[in-house]
RNA sequence: GCCCGAGUAGCUCAGUUGGCAGAGCAGCUGUCUUGUAAACAGCAGGUCAGGAGUUCGAUUCUCCUCUCGGGCUCCA
């Protein structure tokens, strides 16, 4: 009998009959790791552990422990999802399922356009547990095209992503370019097609939750009918489901949103509209001295000041190549100044600041002397975001920008956008953020102005300082704005989440657009280059961030009340507000809590409102010229000091804390 | 913009065959005078998102609009 040898990672070799199956070789080396084993990888690619091994392979089974083979688990019970969906909803068909960070998502198209409801979920849950309780095993077979077509005759979605494939798009990722496509049938006949590999059966999967429902075009394209796609968690096992779910919970609650309602910070009136935030006071403390520190930062960075108005006559916007480029972002125009025979000016809210300094830089004669040119100015922009993804604080239609535009000559640009980078990067660090990736993002398809030689030399310049940083840098094709390539610094924040934070554009195009110019050391009129620049990306999605990251919790120098006097007693009022004065003399932001509630209670509130210190003063302070101190997430201190306490916040609140 | 869901007091939420609108917390007024996470009592608070329709009667049923939430697409 022929016989086959294997090579497994510790190096031994173990030899088998021809046609012994990864699932063999696990059984052959024990019991424990058949029992445990989920996908063989043999020489480095995944496999079912029905599939039989060839001679001379090297072999290394995947486990529960193995994290990359989590994609296999969740791909295997969006199969059991499909099952279920499919069984329930006789007429259904179903799209592409992917296996996604956390989880899976399937789409399907339901009998008569219905959609997926909260109860449906319970149904399709019992029904997914069944079929794993059932430990129905995968079984794999192949089919040329043309039979593979004809099986899923029911299901036009599978037929494209089988065309599509055939004709070498394999970008849905949902079954391998090649001659044959590849299914699986399960033990009671359901069949998906699939380049898999999947678990050897249904029993082996549980640890999953479907979480959400909601709409999905075909294949991400508005052009396409629209599915119903369910997302769900999946883990190898119950304890890391239980985590994930835990997680989503933290998140939950330190969402911006909710917290800014919590914390008084700032609203969306009806009556203003959708997507236009109002500051309450607290808010506007704490937005104030974000900006005040970005502003002495950039002023020593050597920024200049500039303002702008929010509206503007349509020509700014013609020439810049807004109205051109980016007219499904902007509010409608008004139309003003109406001459006798009916004619009129339109004027547009401005979505971006850069035309108008583009003009304070043409209003006279530029030097090379004078450049780089770097001019900031938090200015106010207004975008008409479809009404679908307005966010919270994250995606308004009015926002402010700490936006900066640099003007430079060629030969400065790359040091110019190092130092840049290094500026942003280290304000962030301030403001608490310090766990980053970058992103270049390069030119967009279709819809981008300048030469393909422009785009490659500016994606270049990004890149080279990118590449300094010492960070992780990620590409992002296709993904700059239309007039330039960009890097966006990713932040990520307490809970791991990232979000996009400062962007840095290149831009030859719209010094070329108005004609820009400068007189260089030769006499001659040269175009400076622009770069464009904001770091907190906006004021307003800066704030959420901040706020989600620190969960309402603000360092002293952000707190708007930094500390809260409690006397114990009436008796101790006096000595309550003469220390709120002194530390009020020192620049602190206090308040005084009247002993008219129990002391537990004022506690219990200035608790609730996270602030970073609760003093509590009596008899014993008023003689001793001391304060109790409760800091934020630390013990009780009493007796402390005065004095020391004030170097204690000041210390603080100098060094971001 | 597209698919789905929701909107009741400042906040969190009750409110069934369509019949006078409720609680807790917050607020206000008293009383209590407190040493580290909920003292006691009382009062006030609502065009049930807005507008049409059906009905003797609509928070409840229907339609439209607005706003919010979850997705898709888009994006700072």
């Amino acid at each position: 009998m022929p016989e086959i040898t294997i090579t497994l990672p510790d190096g031994s070799a173990r030899t088998l009959a021809d046609g012994a199956t990864g699932a063999d070789l696990a059984a052959d080396i024990g019991p424990g790791l058949a029992k445990a084993a989920l996908v063989v990888e043999v020489d480095g690619e995944p496999h079912d552990l029905a599939t039989p091994l060839p001679d001379g392979a090297k072999v290394r089974f995947l486990t529960s422990r193995d994290p990359e083979v989590l994609e296999h688990i969740r791909h295997s019970t969006a199969h059991v999802l499909a099952q279920a969906v499919l069984e329930l909803w006789p007429g259904a068909t179903f799209a592409g399922g992917p296996p996604i960070e956390d989880g899976f998502y399937y789409d399907f198209e339901l009998p008569g356009g219905a959609t997926f409801t909260e109860e449906d979920f319970e149904r399709i849950d019992a029904r997914m547990r069944e079929i794993i309780a059932a430990d129905q095993s995968f079984e794999r077979f192949e089919l040329p095209l043309d039979q593979a077509k004809e099986l899923m005759a029911d299901h036009p979605y599978k037929q494209t992503f089988m065309d599509l494939a055939a004709a070498g798009d394999d970008a849905d990722g949902e079954v391998s370019s090649g001659e044959v496509i590849s299914f699986y049938r399960n033990g009671d006949g359901f069949v998906d097609m699939c380049r898999g590999p999947h678990v050897p059966s249904t029993g082996r999967l549980g640890h999953f939750q479907l979480t959400r429902t909601g709409g999905a075009y075909f294949r991400g394209s508005e052009e396409n009918p629209m599915l119903q796609r369910i997302y769900a968690a999946a883990f190898a096992d119950k304890k890391e489901l239980r985590a994930h779910l835990h997680r989503l919970e933290e998140a939950a609650k330190r969402d911006h949103r909710k917290l800014g309602v919590e914390l008084d910070l700032f609203s969306f009136p009806e009556e203003v509209g959708s997507g236009l935030a109002v500051f309450h006071p607290k808010g506007g403390i704490i937005r104030r001295l974000m900006e005040d520190y970005s502003r002495q930062r950039h002023e020593e960075a050597g920024y200049e000041f500039v303002y702008s108005p929010h509206i503007s006559k349509s020509n700014l916007f013609e020439t810049s190549g807004h109205l051109q480029w980016f007219a499904d972002g902007m509010f409608p125009p008004m139309q003003l100044d109406h001459d006798h025979d009916g004619g009129s000016t339109d004027y547009y809210l401005k979505p971006m600041n850069c035309p108008f300094h583009i003009l304070i830089f043409k209003n006279r004669q530029r030097s090379y002397r004078e450049l780089p040119l770097r001019m900031f100015e938090f200015g106010s922009v207004y975008r008409y975001e479809k009404s679908g993804v307005v966010h919270g604080l994250t995606r308004v239609r009015g926002m402010t920008q700490d936006d900066a535009h640099i003007f430079t000559t060629k030969d400065q640009m790359v040091d110019e956008l190092e130092s840049i980078l290094l500026f942003v990067l280290d304000l962030l660090r301030d403001y608490g953020l310090d766990d980053f990736y970058l992103e270049l993002s390069t030119k967009p398809d279709g819809k981008a102005v300048g030469t393909d030689d422009e785009w490659d030399e500016a994606t270049a310049a990004l890149r080279s300082v990118a590449e300094k940083m010492d960070i992780e840098l990620v590409m992002d094709p296709g993904g700059g704005a239309f007039y330039g390539p960009k890097i966006s610094v990713q932040a990520r924040d307490a809970i791991g989440r990232t979000w996009q934070m400062s962007t840095i554009q290149v831009d030859f195009q719209l010094p070329q657009r108005f004609e820009m110019t400068y007189i260089g050391p030769d006499g001659e009129r040269h175009r400076p280059i622009m770069i464009h620049r904001a770091l907190f990306g906006s004021v307003e999605r800066f704030f959420a961030v901040l706020l989600e990251h620190y969960a309402g919790a603000y360092p002293a120098w952000l707190a708007p009340e930094q500390v809260r006097i409690l006397p114990v007693s009436e008796a101790h009022a006096d000595y309550a507000h003469e220390v709120a004065a002194e530390l009020r003399g020192h620049g602190f932001r206090i308040e005084v809590a009247a002993a008219d509630e129990t002391l537990g209670n004022r506690i219990r509130r200035a608790k609730g409102e996270k602030l970073p210190y609760v003093l509590v003063v009596g008899d014993d302070d008023v003689a001793h010229r001391t304060v109790g101190v409760n800091p934020r997430g630390n013990e009780v201190e009493r007796d402390v000091p005065l004095g020391g306490f004030i170097e204690r916040l000041g210390a603080d609140v100098a060094a971001k804390r």
